[in-house]
DNA sequence: GTGGTCTAGACCACC
DNA sequence: GTGGTCTAGACCACT
């Protein structure tokens, strides 16, 4: 469900994160859909139950799950998130990227890259 | 030295990193050369001094400058940012890129955006 | 029943919230009265049924409606959500006024704002 | 520095986000001055480093401070946040009062609390 | 049972 | 020294 790589040198929240906001946006979790517990998912990945509340906390905040205290915790519709978080990411790409270009990566490497995320995304 | 365009949406602070980190990683400023003090290009560029402390810091963040307190901010080297950062700003790449995709924003969108990047970075 | 303005900047499920929370207060919606279920709400606003399921958790967390997993949503009684929720607002509009003043927007701003958000709602 | 009450029903990280938020507007903390360290306001405070942690990073995420790791905690200058911020703000002012209003809680009562926001704040 | 807060104490990388 | 992450275990309010 979500893969965990301890020699990262990704906090572990962030691989959860990853992990799940992929689950979310391609629906393996439906909108609406409960997910595990705190506790049930920090059981399964033998973690800490207070990293996967970081993890499940960032990403309400996103917009990718609400939560209902005393009840649990749920996927957001494609719907709900609004295009701000869009603008935002599309903010984000451009540095990101002209950082790149002048510390001389390629613009067909960049080309390559999206390609390949592409082609795993479909995968799913 | 550093363009300023007040109708654009990005912050000023953004712009000025923009500008700054051309000028080092081209060698316009130097390895350990020495910037002009803080006070000093806030009055060249008739913005305020904390607009320029906040870029200073980002790059500083970033690897690209290091400041000496009571002495000034100089350029690092380029041995001093090395593949860590571009390993780090690939994998934000990915992720933004992928989050980007899957939000149903069309790759060819993304293709041009990261021409008009590569332009504007040219005619700088 | 609810309107909708897709010209507008506030999010749909928004303006939906917006709506049946002003239904549930002015009793129009009756105390216990069963809503319509998430489905029908939607065909007949002809917008996501995502959208009415995020409108109608949020009123849920506030207090406005409850919802019997497998028979319905129901307005709450007035009893349900009193003074508590009114000190919870009360807080936050000090916390976001104050945060406002400080950020320099003018008092007289706000009371315009209050004075347009309190004939919006009249012609309810 | 910042005042804390543990009969509120406030979290404490919230009280702490509302006095240092306070004390950096009000430029009682000044524009890239230090913040204490965050062992050293937990032992003032004598509460846990976690609890302050979570606070900085609340801050850092809505502008008011940047952190510069191994190096400390400083404060943003006014500038430094985008006015993105405010529209944030000021839609939660508007879907805050607007259910205040039909709360039916007079509009004068917001006006009086206002105007001892305004007040309280110029003392500081 | 659920999410949420808080504490106590440890470890890491960076400066 | 600093911020940042993570663990272990406790307590609360709400369903």
């Amino acid at each position: 469900m979500v893969q965990l790589n301890y020699r990262d040198a990704k906090p572990i929240y962030e691989q959860v994160k990853h992990g799940l906001r992929r689950l979310v946006i391609t629906h393996v979790i439906l909108p609406n859909e409960q997910l595990p517990s705190v506790r049930e998912l920090a059981a399964k990945l033998t973690i800490n139950p207070n990293t996967i509340q970081r993890a499940y906390r960032d990403l309400e905040a996103e917009g990718y799950l609400y939560s209902l205290p005393g009840k649990g915790t749920f996927a957001s519709g494609h719907f709900t998130m609004p295009s701000k978080r869009q603008a935002e990411l599309l903010s984000q790409f451009d540095e990101i990227t002209s950082e790149l270009l002048f510390l001389s990566v390629p613009k067909e490497d960049l080309y390559d890259r999206m390609e390949q995320l592409e082609k795993g995304e479909r995968q799913l």
